[in-house]
DNA sequence: AGGCTGGACTGATCCAGAGCAGCATTTCAC
DNA sequence: GTGAAATGCTGCTCTGGATCAGTCCAGCCT
């Protein structure tokens, strides 16, 4: 065992069998340690960047602006997400990355990076597997915002979050620490923060999920994916078949 | 000159100088040809597949179904691009997609793609560039139905389709000719089809856009990017830093 | 020619969710 | 410890857009 087990390599393990030379290379990804503020801007929209970051503990978002000052979350990142892979590879980003939370992330060079797919080819496809979880993520967000109702959203928003977290061994069945705010919520659902708040009594009241001094608590799991249809089919979805 | 320039060709040469290496491989991707009637599911939610599709002529959609029947319309797919990429890499597909006009298409293995990305480099780039194209436009709809308004969404939308047809040499800086009913418009942007009607029908009288009898006649182009807020950076990235 | 179908269009009604304004509580800076 | 921000919570009003329940028109088929 080279290092202790970080977040990432949990995630990827769980999908791929990875090689001594997958987690070695893995390991080298991890050498830049840097810590960020909360509300610290860590990738700003429009600007080209060299380098992506590997989140090891801390919640990030990341949002697009809009000309009157409203943004719209597009995902959140916790503890074993990459950070703006895709700036990487591009040379400008679309959206921005700001921290929730004081933040420890590995920064990843684009050289680091394509040395270390050229020979650990396995570990590549992994990279390449977690890229289009991220995406199907988006989609799913897109389906939220055009076709539920705001209780419908937020209960398959908290169960996503939910079972994002249980795979990098944070959080279980019962429940999950959520450093978010309201605000974050809305931003994130589309809706208007004093609703979020409506939308959380209310989902409290009826025996679901309890929200509260940043704890996240399923009270009635089986209830709650009734309520938003939620399908776990797009985050289990199998390991690439690339060879 | 090898073949008659395909849509695919037109769009990928706009972002890069592709060698007669990439053209020959990407004219092997264009040996099966198959229609389909307009209607037809072409891809199925859940199932695997093992080609992918470009689209020469037609228009189709890709969406996700909703337990209660409903759908939402994640993107269109016009001359150029790719159906089904993403379900050729990974076992299943999220989403389904179905034609909506007859469509012109060519069959893609697997095999093909991996093989002829090994041989010619740049046009493996240059198809991860319009994949990547493809998920900015799928973030762009995020942000659009979660923070504009039913009628700056279709502004915006319009907009869009205007663009990305306008480079495989479809329509114009006047408007382009759009097999679209008010039905998909409605299910691509989280509204009901009777709202779309008036939406539209504000547009028109406000002398913004015309959209009738097939048609999409910008009649007020600056004004209908004022309104929307539209701004081309999420279409127009440069291509990739991947050497 | 008559009947049928699919899409465009309209008006009336209803409700989910926004916006605003105000208050309570916690957290933090100094 | 005290004032100032954040953050959470609530009641009220108002509106954007959904829903229902149709009409109208242009191809189709037979």
């Amino acid at each position: 065992m080279l290092i202790l087990q970080s977040p990432l390599t949990r995630k990827l393990s769980a999908f791929v069998a990875l090689s001594d030379t997958d987690l070695e290379t893995l390991a080298r990804f991890h050498r830049r340690r840097r810590s960020f503020l909360a509300g610290h801007q860590m990738i700003h929209e429009g600007h080209g960047t060299q380098s992506a970051f590997i989140l090891a503990d801390g919640w990030a978002c990341s949002y697009k602006t809009l000309p009157d000052g409203e943004r719209q979350i597009v995902d959140f990142q916790v503890p074993g997400d990459f950070l703006g892979l895709r700036s990487v590879l591009f040379r400008t980003t679309d959206h921005s990355v700001e921290a929730v939370t004081r933040i420890e992330a590995s920064e990843v060079m684009t050289s680091d990076i394509l040395d270390g797919f050229a020979n650990a080819p396995r570990l590549a496809t992994a990279v390449l597997w977690a890229a289009s979880r991220d995406e199907a993520m988006v989609v799913e967000h897109l389906v939220n915002l055009g076709r539920r109702s705001a209780e419908e959203r937020m209960a398959h928003f908290l169960l996503e979050l939910g079972a994002r977290l249980q795979l990098v061994g944070i959080g279980d069945k019962t429940g999950f620490a959520c450093p978010l705010t309201q605000y974050h919520l809305a931003d994130a659902l589309g809706l208007s923060a004093v609703h979020v708040n409506r939308v959380l009594r209310h989902l409290r009241e009826e025996g679901l999920v309890t929200f509260q001094k940043g704890r996240v608590s399923f009270d009635d799991f089986a209830g709650l994916v009734a309520l938003s249809g939620f399908d776990t089919d797009y985050l289990d979805q199998d390991g690439p078949l690339l060879r």
